[in-house]
DNA sequence: GTGTGTGAACTTGTTCACAGCG
DNA sequence: CGCTGTGAACAAGTTCACACAC
């Protein structure tokens, strides 16, 4: 196969993904889709880029160009926030980026938990991503001992066990459950018992969470894997295939061509 | 909406899947579409855990709710790699533990480089997903002169600038950029004249490559992002949506129902 | 009877192509 | 005339439902 771009994520795991509940209130300007609501971060990132360069009007072309994608996709999801552009010119940077965030929960802080802090927790809790503008983690939590107490960040790990104790005292919306596989049904069901609703895995585990609940895995074994399996599809087959960009975390595709 | 599972990835960024290059040339057997090549890992996994229970014989129907999801897809997709269930039973575990293997690479291993050694690059240096089977870190490369020479996992961090001289002793397939985001394209470029093909990139940037290269995605920004979408969608209606699981690695789903 | 394999229906996502606004 | 917004065509992915093999 060529290479193309993939889009993504890769690995979804799931099921279940009913779109209920959410149906038009009054707020929700229009239901937007997945694959929609995937794309508006790194819409959002490039808009900032653009707005670097001093440019402040901003085209469905010139977007899609710098996100290696067409043009008519990026129009359609931003058509789902609502008519945002102007014809002839195109869309005005702050104006969108301000839409963006406002679509995306962005117009405020999530408290977050870290469980598990190895090598990976801790390169997470460092992260600027992590410890940006509408993300902050709250608590970074771990049940060794030898972990408890040591300085990662901007604080220090703490027991496990306090996570109650924590959640009591504020509310807690995103949970990060970077610990072994086999603990990470456990954590994520005190996660939940503890009020969060949305869980990132980064364990190689199928997670059973009630409903109401998001899971999202991101899952470093099952990425090896799909580049093992497009690198030796290339290597069967002659050279040259045209492969493209897929991504993880939802972005990007299979090596197309 | 009332949280399912999503599939995941989430991010998918991408442009140009195509599927080209790759069609029917006697080895494949069949076409593999890249969601049936997301779910090949996760199916591998939860059959090498049966087997620890002692179960030989596995259904569609147990692995589907092992994953969490639909049996028609299970078999959908294992049908794609040949015809190795047997009615009335189900599908002999060890065998087609191999055939998976066989139909995503994992016959073989394959050479990775790691680029970029802050606690990102460490962790995943760190990981036995990384240092596994398949896969072999064969080179730590960072441009920090401080870093050079730091020990971690196995090996020793390397100089960036040493990537080519490793390149001619010996092949890479696999790059994984963990580096800043204003040095990722610099970065993937020199991956590409050093011979990798496929490149698992965490900076959050649209990586430029030549077709026949495929690059994947994770994005733990855009990860949080969705999160906020789906996190703040629950609030603004109210509770008890149904929400599922979502992979960002290609497993979950947004949070349906 | 039990569970696979698969055509057909359906749902989701992408691309085209163009009407119409600025 | 340029670029958005969007219906309509298309492609990908999922689920159903059932014939058939064991």
């Amino acid at each position: 196969m060529a290479p193309g771009e993939t889009d993504a994520s890769g690995l979804t795991a799931d099921v279940d993904v009913t779109e209920e509940g959410v149906r038009e209130q009054g707020v929700s300007p229009r239901r937007i889709p997945q694959a929609t609501v995937v794309r508006l971060p790194t819409y959002r990132r490039l808009l900032e880029e653009f707005g670097r360069s001093g440019l402040s009007t901003i085209s469905s072309e010139m977007l899609a160009a710098a996100a290696h994608m067409n043009a008519a996709k990026v129009r359609k999801d931003l058509s789902l926030l609502g008519s945002f552009g102007t014809r002839g010119s195109g869309y005005d940077r702050d104006f969108l980026i301000g839409q963006i965030d406002l679509a995306l929960g962005l117009d405020r802080v999530w408290p977050v938990v870290i469980v598990g802090m190895g090598n990976l927790g801790r390169a997470l809790a460092n992260s600027t991503r992590f410890a940006g503008q509408n993300f902050e983690v709250v608590a970074m939590l771990d049940a060794d001992p030898d972990l408890v107490g040591q300085e990662v960040a901007n604080g220090v790990i703490r027991p496990f066990g306090e996570l109650g104790a924590i959640a009591s005292s504020r509310p807690l919306a995103i949970g990060v459950v970077t610990t072994p596989a086999d603990v990470a049904q456990d954590v994520a069901d005190q996660l939940v018992a503890a009020g969060v609703h949305s869980l990132l895995v980064f364990a190689p585990r199928v997670i059973d969470v009630p409903r109401g609940v998001m899971v999202r895995y991101v899952d470093l074994g099952i990425e090896l894997q799909v580049m093992s399996f497009y690198q030796s599809r290339r290597e069967r087959q002659g050279e040259d295939h045209d492969m493209a960009v897929l991504g993880s975390v939802g972005l990007a595709g299979p090596p197309g061509d």
